[in-house]
Parts: C-alpha cells; structure tokens; sequence
DNA sequence: TATAGGATAGGCT
DNA sequence: GCCTATCCTATAG
C-alpha cells in the first residue's frame, strides 16, 4: 500500500510530482490520523533550477536534507509562518524535490480543523501548501521524517487519473526572470475544489 | 554581525 | 484585488 522507496528515487522530480496526483497522504501526529488525496503538486528539479532552494548547487543546513535519497521529507518556514511540505525525490546526491501544494481531506477532518481553527465546512482546509502542512500537523521539526515510518507516509490506493484531468502550469510564487519561472512544473486536478489558487 | 526578502494565507477594501 | 504579518535564512560586508 505504502510507495516503495524506488516510487521517490527516481531521479525525474517532474515524473514523480505528476504521478503523486491521486495518492493518498496520511500522517499519525499526537495520536490523531489525518489525511487525504494530494491533488496539486510543484516539482523542483536539480541544480539548474533557479526556483529551488538547491539552485547552483547551493547547499545549506537548511535544504541539506534535499541532497538525502528519495523518500524523505523536506520541511522548511516560508515567510516566517508557513511550514511546507516536500518530499524529497532522486538518488542520494541529488537535490530533487516535490511539494506538495494541495490535499483533499478525507480522514481526521474534525482534528484537522481543530488545527486550523475552522469550524465549518470550508474548502480552504487543504488548500495551498501552508494550510495542509497545518492541517496535518506538520512543523519544520519533521524534517528527515522517512515516508516508510509511522509519523507520515503516502499511499496508492489504485484510484485512476486521467491524463485529461491534470493540468500543468507555470509554478506559483517564481519571481525573477527566465526559463523555470514558467515552466509547467505545476500539476492539479482539473476542476477539483481544494485545488490552490490561483488557477492559471 | 546586519539586513533584505521569501515555493503564503487571511483579512480587509 | 491589495496588504502585510512574522521570522528564519542566505548573503554580503
């Protein structure tokens, strides 16, 4: 059930972001089982990626956990509040990475938003990378955390995606110039409720 | 050692 | 649609 450690070390983070669409993710965090289906995804691949944290082989206590093999996670703070989930992709060395932008909640939602001080139902529950990393429990103290334990792990239920429902775009938040600022690196689920905005 | 700025989200106009 | 909280990190001096 659980993705074997050969599904992440690819070293094709772009494969991999795709192909995460419609798996599900769980974590077990204080006792409480949260998760859903991860329906929007941003590949970050190798050094010349001017988007990544590793771009031109930068390597820092930060991000060095990008450099591990695939199937770990990468956990970092974005604008001093959001945590955001990675998982880390390739083999040892190399310094892919996927983040997971999106997820359609399925299991724990009462704990989940709890977590999120929401109270109703509201489609802002997972969507967009800060909200599902809170909605799962998640903090940059997880970094490291292996996809094959108990804490946080990825599961293909053999659901169907249709090629015809994925859409790929330019990646959110790139801002300087040049090829990978609109590369389709992006992927979601067309017409899906959760799905980040904005929708290009 | 100092400082600018970020793979965002939520609240307000 | 615009504004900014909030703080860690990377980078320069």
């Amino acid at each position: 059930m659980k993705l074997p450690l050969s599904f992440y070390q690819r070293n094709d983070a772009v494969l991999v972001a795709r192909e995460l669409l419609g798996k599900h993710i769980y974590t077990n965090i204080d006792g409480q089982l949260t998760g859903g289906v991860i329906v929007e995804t941003e590949a970050y691949q190798g050094p010349e990626d001017r988007g990544s944290h590793a771009y031109n082989h930068r390597k820092t206590p930060r991000n060095e956990i990008m450099f591990k093999a695939g199937g770990v996670v990468y956990m970092y703070i974005c604008y001093g509040i959001h945590d955001m989930l990675n998982v880390v992709t390739g083999t040892d060395g190399t310094s892919h990475a996927v983040l997971i932008r999106a997820v359609d909640p399925r299991v724990g939602i009462e704990t989940m938003r709890e977590r999120r001080n929401l109270f109703t139902e509201d489609t802002r529950l997972c969507r967009g990378p800060g909200a599902l990393a809170k909605a799962l429990g998640l903090v940059k103290a997880h970094n490291g955390i292996n996809l094959l334990e108990d804490k946080i792990w990825i599961e293909d239920r053999n659901e169907i995606v249709n090629e015809s429902d994925i859409i790929a775009s330019a990646r959110v938040g790139m801002n300087y110039d040049g090829p990978y600022k609109t590369i389709p690196w992006r992927f979601y689920m067309k017409g899906n409720k959760n799905v980040s905005k904005p929708h290009i």
